[in-house]
DNA sequence: CTGAAAGCGCTTACAG
DNA sequence: CTGAAAGCGCTTACAG
């Protein structure tokens, strides 16, 4: 080594302090712009630190003050539904606008995607956490609280603490205009797991078929199945229930098994079987044809997600929120016989 | 309080330690598996942490070791670019590939997105990063390096600590088949950073009008002008070239605005104007008409990404790593001519 | 206006 | 096999 480059040891507070012929408390005060420092004192310092190149440790910050400013966004969804082969999904959609309103607000935001057999807990230095769309006795619901670390869920169960996802208006919404566009015999076909959305989406349609006069036939399928698990599901339902003329499969990834399991078993979609999901996304889109879809407006569900915990964070409770938009139908290609 | 929950005060090593009636030093001993401890004191030890329900700090831990075991996913990019109305896209997709690698290792994946006028890495507690197509004096590579804080690019500049996109590949990919396809003067549309994947795109196209004796044309847009600056940059080359008869646009955002303005400018793409992009994500799918692309398998990259910066992280530096899957061509209706 | 000292909660040489 | 002590790098009452 020629050069004055020592083997690269950090920058403390107390290098700066010595340097500046100060105590670290004053160094302290003086970059923080908190407590009473001579306003010359001040620009000393700062100019010490500049010239040293000094960098606060954040490890050290977040220990001595308790706050890592720092949030997590947390699915339970198996890996086999928020995964697919394109990784572009609900979460995805949601963890992008949420890492924007949070580094704006001075948060960071960790992504812990669901991935099997692993959990990520234990990894995380965070101040709170989203969570979303969780199951009953969802297991990482339980987990953040036994840690107490303060979260809000998005799509869960209502409450001060929830984004509503407003499961029941997609589902009226998506299931109504099965109807508009002809349907005599819609069936459902959802996940098992019991999560709002899907009692949502089961509620509304036979609430509906007991009003419109339709036999109610439904399907249930296990989410961590996957596209594989929709198909199966789908092509059974077809087989036992000929007469059904449209379907609303409210898991997208399910969706695409259903749209196969309808080629499959001869129908044509958007003619002799209409079909509808629930989220907008890359699947819906790029169906054979698109598939009619709901709007969820993830990006204001996103930065109400994080405003509602920074606010929990910050004052421990939450005021009731501003509503947020109603999800809008958008029509396609798969619910327009022709 | 009538239960025995008090005010909530953490459960600490120092707890755990007095209650087994030991030193912080076996039940950290105990807890982690290392050192020399008496078998049935380990148990002890991990019998009493789990019945207070001990959770070491990942705080504590971090400052004390020096290490975070978590990374950060960067991107210099405008927001304009990788944001678009869905923020589906290329550094998304990339993100939880990403995540997913990591966490599978013991890492947390650290989400920061372009947000203009934010800088993110004040906030980080991080060991390393992955920063995504930096451009020449990329200002967060200048900023890792101050910190001293070891990174990997993803298409940046060749070297042992960049994952290659491959960019000459990709650019040959689509533009041979732009003339296969019935080209006689294609054109091309880039962003004006001077980032390797432009200059790449650059250097391919010009000495393909040199081989194959066209004229190159080409135009450059400032990347955070986003699909509108595509836009018109596409709508002005197309007036002063009336004879370009196929673009290869390479930012997909460009692209997009690319085909709004070919409409505008009276020609059908795919049949008067092909027109090809880079990235295979949601604005190539369900551009009409879709877009023929190119397959980056960004998932493989984004593994290759994770292994390479831990590899760098653990020993200091990076063997040669395996090859990637070289791009693959997904033609689509934008260039079949009908 | 400035500083000495405690402490956040761990891990890790080192001693016994 | 077990433990006392130092120290990671800050911030924050508190004293002067």
């Amino acid at each position: 080594m020629t050069t004055s480059q020592q083997k690269h040891k950090r920058v403390t507070i107390a290098d700066v302090a010595r340097e500046a012929g100060l105590s670290p408390t004053t160094v302290s005060h003086s970059l923080n712009g908190i407590g009473q420092v001579d306003p010359e004192t001040r620009q000393h310092v700062k100019d010490v630190a500049a010239r040293l190149r000094y960098r606060p440790s954040v490890r050290a910050q977040r220990l001595r003050t308790g706050r890592s400013h720092a949030i997590a966004l947390l699915s339970s969804m198996p890996a086999a539904v928020s995964a697919g082969a394109s990784q572009l999904g609900f979460f995805t959609e949601l963890a992008m606008g949420s890492a924007r309103t949070a580094l704006l607000r001075g948060y960071v935001l960790l992504l812990a995607p669901p991935v099997d057999e692993c959990n990520p807990l234990a990894l995380l230095d965070m101040d709170g956490a989203i969570l979303l769309e969780p199951a009953p006795h969802d297991p990482i619901a339980q987990e953040l609280e036994e840690r107490s670390i303060p979260y809000v869920t998005i799509g869960g169960r209502p409450g001060p603490e929830n984004i509503d996802l407003q499961h029941e208006r997609a589902a009226e919404l998506l299931l109504m205009h099965l109807l508009e566009a002809g349907a005599r015999a819609p069936g459902l076909v959802l996940g098992s797991s019991g999560r709002e959305s899907q009692q949502a989406f089961r509620e509304c349609y036979v609430n509906l078929a007991h009003r419109k006069k339709f036999a109610p036939v439904l399907a249930e399928a296990p989410e961590g199945g996957g596209e594989q698990a929709g198909y199966e599901a789908t092509r059974r339902l077809l087989e036992r229930h000929p007469e059904l003329d449209a379907l609303c499969v409210p898991i997208d990834t399910f969706a695409s098994g259903a749209a196969r399991a309808a080629a499959d078993s001869g129908r044509t979609v958007g003619r002799d079987l209409l079909l509808t999901t629930r989220y907008d996304g890359l699947r819906a889109q790029t169906c054979q044809p698109p598939l009619t879809a709901v709007d969820l407006h993830l990006n204001a569900v996103s930065h109400a997600a994080v405003s509602t915990l920074l606010e929990l964070l910050s004052t421990g409770e939450v005021q009731l929120s501003g509503d947020l938009p109603a999800p809008t139908l958008i029509k396609r290609a798969s619910t327009m016989r022709i």
